[in-house]
RNA sequence: GGGUCGGUAGCUCAGUUGGUUAGAGCGCACGCCUGAUAAGCGUGAGGUCGGAGGUUCAAAUCCUCCUCGACCCA
């Protein structure tokens, strides 16, 4: 071009249609947002919606977070998930209400009170309960403040002005009353339990309250010898099993009691003063044994030649090491098989001891367990029931608890005074230290003969969080809920008992998302053991009963059960709350007339705080207006790991109390890593707390990671994904900015029918009729990844790289043209339903890009529902054909880069490529379309010539060849195309639409 | 230690009943445009599908073991 050509300086910039918006490219959220939530703060949106009539209802019931701390990640990720779900719902037609809630009662708030008054050097026990929960009230009322606000800059709408707390004195009091379905209907009973204790402090401890540290150790390597008592026992037993041969069985045990006349089975333990708790020994069913002899012995030693010892061989050399043997002076006499030590019992090394009033006379169980292992001691275990878990579980199983518990250790880890030989002795002293317990078991084991070896060892042992005292597990007495007893109430649709009312639950009630939920709790399910309602603990809801004076647990009048009592109880924790039941002169008040109140005494134990959050279902859904009518939830959304904890029980609860599942739908989230996939945790310095995030990039950016991520795996979140989803947010972003700067001064009168829109245009209804299905499917199945991913892929490849990119031209330079008007129609209904589609997700920024062209005071996005969108708007057929199309301009488009980067051209409007089509119908196909605007070049011919040799063809279309050609013409200085016509237009420098246009 | 779940490009994810050369978006590199401009368009590179065995004509997909990580339990 000769740069004397006056029609060069010629600018029509001001005569185009250019994009024109105050919409800023950069979102500045964490500024604005805070105006967006003042927005509708004063609008009541969350009451507005509430108020439109006849909608199903549709009710997310909230799992409530613990109030005590500030918000972390997963708290994030949780409340913005169930906000998604609830917006989404409401968009689609429903009333969505929401009622957050939070979990008020437990230790932890319970300590942060103790701390307190420690600091003031006060001692709990010195303080009046009622006082003390009323500090512990407070507390947890602060952080639901904090935490209300914290949640609510993320943006999760909800009715905040009264959230459910399982504190407030009407939660308390349905609690209480739910406790008391389970008195009534005889699934409640008082049992024991070994749980951790603390005799220093003489109370009870949770794990949370315990810490590890080395502790040194008493050892002891300990003889319990084979008994004949065993065989009169065995053969009572023979005589009752008929299937057996008695004379062949006779024979076995004859054989093995023979082969192991006077020998010892030797347990190894680290607390000595469990020996005179002992009631068993177990082996394991796979460990290699042998019968070992001793030949020799060193000079001092407890063991004498001809002593034959049973040992597991992995640890046999180890244990005569103890007992300070050498190797040449004991030898292996033959294998022991697991068959052979079934035939066997033991007697306690205390048996027939001289003082001890018969109290280890009875022949000890000898039986198999699966927790025995040879890696350590010598392949045999001590049971003490009472002071360990897994023996205690054990006897459970085989139901033999009353055989094996006892009650020797008291409250301060003193064995009970009329113990022989070890009353009043103490395992630790006062202030912690090792006390005298343990020396006494063992001199008089040694003084007895029962000491194989004795020594010290340092190892990892359990210490109180507090007093930093070891710790001892003991059997305590708790309250128990009877899973597979008959609940004996009218609701047995799902079964009779707790138990299978929560599986047929699981199976034929309840939708898992994802499915794998569904196993998890199931065999949660399967497998527990009763559920143990009690804590010795200050803060939570008591549980109100009565037990009768002189009565035992399994007596039938043990627990006072009077309906006027209960009804007494539930009226006066309504009115003032749980408080109550700490006053004086309560237990007169409640008993009442129904029972002489001195005959009676009162529990003071609270409720597990499961137990609290397993009756929302019934103050939030059943009591509530917003609740559930039939106080069954739509939707229960939480993580993993409340498979084992609200899921859970709230299931057995429900199934108590009303026969069945509080949900219909259990959605699970996993956990929340950081960028390699590892826990979060201060020490590792990898935590990301939501605060940073609103503050670095905004609300809408965390709640853009949630619905990018699959949150029902583990998800990963660090600085360098954070920035992944900044960039995809802008993306989107600028793709709405310019269809706002497109639509300024948009008129709704000149709109098309799509039945006369271009086909183009068509096509964009096409894949926004898909779309919806899309995004309302994905919605329903609360798959937020599915939906987002499909409105982002449509919005930067369909419309950014393509539509947009080829209607630019049309919505710049037309004026009034059909094909202008029908793109600004279509543009209309992409604003509105983009914008409505991503509302549940990008709360935010949404409103904003909605207000931008449906302003007002009363305006906001969150007050509308997603559009119709009709049905005939599917066009198969066009798909297809556009589809072809797209494929044929991908070959365009590549042809062309070639020439661009020889250098040839710059923009593609310099080309006029010719492209040969083989295939005749294609051929048509491009034809039948203006393929010259579509591939943004300024002409374009279409043969069916075949394609010459030096054609440019990709392997992806088939029959398709490319002829670059350059444009033949001039600029026109308008719309920039190269066409022969320009010049010759009264405008100069134009071609003869832009001439038109100028007028 | 036990149970359960997971590991596909730098990042977020697809991958149907086993079946061509494992896909998408983002990011990155390069180029273009300068009328979406701290934007937009195009092209390209990038993966031994955690590892090792096995079944099969054929394995990301089925089986076994190992490894890493997470959750629940002990």
């Amino acid at each position: 071009m000769c740069a004397d050509t006056p029609t060069e300086t010629v600018d029509y910039k001001d005569t185009l249609n250019l994009p024109k918006t105050d919409f800023p490219m950069r979102a500045g959220l964490p500024k604005r947002e805070p105006e967006w939530l003042a927005r509708w703060e004063k609008l009541g949106v969350y009451d507005q919606l509430r108020a439109k009539k006849d909608r199903t209802p549709f009710i997310l019931h909230d799992g409530p977070p613990y109030a005590n701390g500030h918000l972390h990640i997963g708290h994030a990720l949780n409340k913005t998930i169930k906000d998604m779900i609830v917006r989404s719902h409401q968009m689609m037609g429903h009333d969505a209400r929401y009622v957050p809630g939070w979990d008020c009662h437990g230790l932890p708030i319970e300590w942060k009170i103790e701390e307190q008054y420690r600091k003031k050097g006060k001692n709990k026990d010195e303080v009046n309960i009622v006082d003390f929960r009323q500090e512990c009230r407070k507390f947890a009322d602060g952080w639901v403040d904090i935490q209300r606000e914290e949640f609510k800059r993320l943006g999760i709408t909800g009715n905040w002005a009264d959230p459910y707390l399982t504190m407030n004195y009407h939660a308390e009091a349905v609690i209480a009353a739910e406790f008391q379905k389970f008195l009534m209907n005889g699934t409640l009973y008082q049992g024991s339990k070994p749980v951790m204790w603390s005799p220093v402090e003489k109370t009870a401890l949770a794990e949370a309250e315990v810490e590890y540290h080395d502790k040194e150790s008493f050892t002891i390597w300990v003889k319990f010898k084979v008994v004949e008592g065993a065989k009169a026992e065995f053969l009572d037993r023979a005589s009752e099993m008929p299937i057996i041969s008695g004379n062949d069985e006779t024979g076995l045990f004859t054989q093995a009691f023979e082969k192991f006349r006077n020998a010892h089975v030797v347990i190894w333990t680290t607390t000595p003063w469990t020996i005179p708790s002992n009631k068993a020994v177990v082996y394991g069913q796979d460990i290699a044994y042998g019968l070992y002899e001793v030949t020799d012995t060193p000079d001092e030693s407890w063991v004498n030649v001809g002593d034959k010892y049973l040992l597991a061989d992995n640890l046999a050399a180890d244990v005569f090491k103890r007992a300070r043997l050498e190797e040449n002076q004991y030898e292996r006499t033959c294998d022991v098989t697991s068959d052979e030590l079934q035939y066997l019992k033991l007697a306690h090394p205390l048996a027939g001891a001289e003082g001890g009033n018969g109290e280890w006379d009875d022949i000890r169980d000898f039986r198999a367990a699966d927790f025995v292992t040879d890696t350590e001691g010598t392949g045999f275990v001590h049971c003490a029931p009472s002071h360990g878990m897994e023996e205690f579980e054990l006897y459970r199983d085989l139901g033999m608890l009353e055989q094996v518990i006892t009650y020797n250790i008291m409250d301060d880890g003193g064995f009970r005074a009329d113990l022989p030989f070890f009353g009043g002795t103490y395992i630790l002293d006062r202030k912690g230290k090792e006390g005298n317990a343990n020396k006494t078991v063992i001199d008089k084991l040694a003084e007895v003969g029962g000491l194989l070896a004795r020594g010290k060892i340092k190892h990892s042992y359990p210490h109180s969080w507090r007093s930093k005292a070891p710790i001892i597990y003991r059997n305590t007495p708790q309250w128990f809920a009877a899973v597979d007893r008959a609940v004996g109430d009218d609701q047995n649709e799902m079964g009779e008992t707790i138990r299978e009312r929560a599986l047929n639950s699981i199976d034929k009630l309840v939708k898992w998302t994802p499915q794998k939920g569904r196993n998890r709790l199931h065999a949660m399910i399967s497998d527990r053991p009763d559920w143990v309602l009690s804590r010795q603990r200050a803060w939570g809801v008591p549980l109100t009963c009565f037990t009768k004076k002189g009565s035992l647990p399994t007596d039938a009048d043990y627990l006072l059960r009077d309906p006027a009592v209960n009804a007494r109880i539930v009226e006066a924790f309504d009115a003032e709350g749980a408080d109550c039941w700490y006053m004086d002169g309560a237990k007169e008040r409640f008993i009442g007339d129904a029972a002489n109140p001195d005959d009676y005494n009162q529990v003071f134990d609270v409720l597990d705080v499961w137990f609290d959050s397993g009756s929302t279902h019934a103050f939030v859904l059943r009591d509530r207006e917003d609740g559930a009518h039939d106080g069954i939830a739509d939707v229960y959304m939480e993580g993993t790991d409340q498979h084992r904890g609200w899921f859970h029980s709230s299931l057995l609860q429900a199934c108590g109390t009303k026969g069945r599942a509080p949900y219909k739908n259990v959605v699970t989230h996993g956990f929340t890593l950081d960028a390699k996939g590892v826990k979060m945790s201060k020490s590792l310095g990898n935590t990301i707390v939501p605060e940073t995030v609103v503050k670095q990039y905004g609300a809408d950016i965390l709640r853009l990671w949630v619905a990018q991520t699959d949150y029902t795996a583990d998800q990963r979140i660090g600085p360098e994904i954070l920035k992944g989803v900044a960039d995809s947010y802008r993306r989107l972003r600028n793709t709405m900015r310019f269809m706002l700067g497109a639509l300024d001064g948009f008129d709704a009168a000149k709109t098309v029918a799509p039945a006369d829109m271009p086909e183009l245009e068509r096509w964009v209804l096409h894949r926004m009729a898909e779309l919806d299905q899309t995004v309302r499917l994905g919605y329903r199945a609360f798959d937020f990844q599915g939906v987002f991913q499909a409105i982002f892929n449509f919005a930067t490849q369909d419309l950014s790289a393509f539509y947009f990119d080829i209607r630019k031209d049309a919505l710049y330079c037309d004026g009034d043209s059909a094909e202008r008007l029908a793109a600004l129609t279509v543009l209309d209904m992409l604003h509105q339903r983009l914008t409505t589609w991503l509302a549940p997700v990008l709360t935010f920024t949404m409103e904003e890009v909605w207000l931008e062209r449906f302003g007002g005071d009363d305006s906001s996005v969150h007050l509308v529902d997603f559009l119709e969108t009709p049905a005939d708007w599917i066009d198969e057929p066009l798909a297809e054909k556009w589809a072809e199309i797209r494929k044929v301009r991908r070959v365009v488009t590549a042809a062309l880069e070639v020439q661009r980067t020889d250098k040839v051209i710059g923009a593609s409007l310099e080309a006029a490529p010719v492209v040969h089509v083989d295939d005749a119908d294609v051929l048509a196909l491009l034809q039948s379309v203006d393929f010259a605007d579509v591939c943004i070049t300024s002409a374009v011919s279409l043969t069916n010539d075949p394609s010459p040799a030096e054609a440019f063809r990709m392997p992806e279309a088939d029959g398709v060849g490319v002829v670059f050609e350059k444009a033949d013409g001039d600029k026109c200085q308008r719309c920039w195309k190269i066409l022969p016509d320009v010049g010759t237009h009264s405008h100069v420098a134009t071609c003869s639409r832009c001439n038109d246009a100028l007028g």
